[in-house]
DNA sequence: TCAGTCAAGTTCTATTTGGAACTCGAACCT
DNA sequence: AGGTTCGAGTTCCAAATAGAACTTGACTGA
């Protein structure tokens, strides 16, 4: 099936990301779970913070997928753990809370972070230097130009071919 | 924070992965869900046959990444629907069934798979076509070699350059 | 042929998840 | 300024999910 799934796939494309995707998440998250008591939403607050310090649990979601009481939930726990700064002190009043990750945070992170990074690398050393330049522009044009598809599906575009 | 993870990541190729995923599963299993009451899982299921008719649960699962029993429910499901055949009548014995699509699971794989080839030709609307082969070669290269790095975590590999 | 091993599928159950309603502070408008 | 709208974050709860134990058919080897 897996055969099937990649040389007779319509979507030849999204499988293939879904499929890697999966293959990378789920080990690694597996892992941070037995080593370090944290969910997946749990680690993706403290990562994003660790590009982003200061951001909020709206921007979390919306580069992350995950609902915000999802991330709410998280983000308390976090809180509990000492992970992250606590919100109490936040200097805007209470609404947008900016987020910003503890010592102990930014430890977990410099511990955890290399492996996330190292198993990227591993996936990637099918490829040359230059392919992986090559993968990296496409990538990045395709989700350059995310906006343009991502609101609302294509129901008028499935009767009719628009391009060549 | 969207900018810092495209455009500042450690893993930028496994973030656009994801991102790119989030943004073209999300809107079409939640149409899926909407429009024919059908969850992720099961359309999985339909869409992995239509792909492998007679594969098994098993199949599915190993190329999707959704655990056994969350399939068995699945197809538990499909079969009362009417959108697979009844499985008593598999030939050869009670393990591993080989499951196949009714005319009705086939309709309704007619009547939706369009919107998700559109959704992904979509998608790569950015590229030309010549950059549309490349991507499609690279992303299948990753895969080939997607065993050599699937099985296990790179824990050795953290501390050290394994290649420049 | 029969015991032993293995793995596909199922069931049970606790955990996790996410939709919906709600709270509340901030921005906006007149 | 007062009232209205907006949206970030929280809470509540039903639904979905996945781990673990179990069942059962098939393959193995003597």
């Amino acid at each position: 099936m897996l055969e099937a799934k990649l040389w007779d796939n319509p979507c030849p494309f999204t499988f293939r990301i879904n499929y890697l995707a999966l293959l990378y998440n789920t080990p690694l998250y597996g892992w941070i779970s037995d080593e370090y008591g944290l969910k997946r939403p749990e680690y993706v607050v403290l990562y994003s913070l660790a590009l982003a310090d200061g951001g909020s649990a709206r921007d979390v979601s919306r580069t992350s997928g995950f609902p915000k009481n999802t991330l709410s939930r998280a983000i308390t726990q976090l809180e509990k753990l000492g992970l992250i700064k606590p919100r109490s002190k936040a200097p805007g009043g209470r609404r947008t809370q900016a987020l910003y990750l503890s010592d102990k945070g930014w430890a977990l992170i410099h511990e955890t972070r290399p492996t996330f990074e190292a198993q990227e690398k591993r996936m990637l050393k099918a490829l040359s230097e230059g392919e992986r330049q090559m993968l990296f522009e496409l990538m990045s044009k395709v989700v350059r130009e995310a906006h343009s598809w991502a609101d609302e599906l294509p129901f008028e575009a499935i009767n009719e071919n628009e391009e060549g």
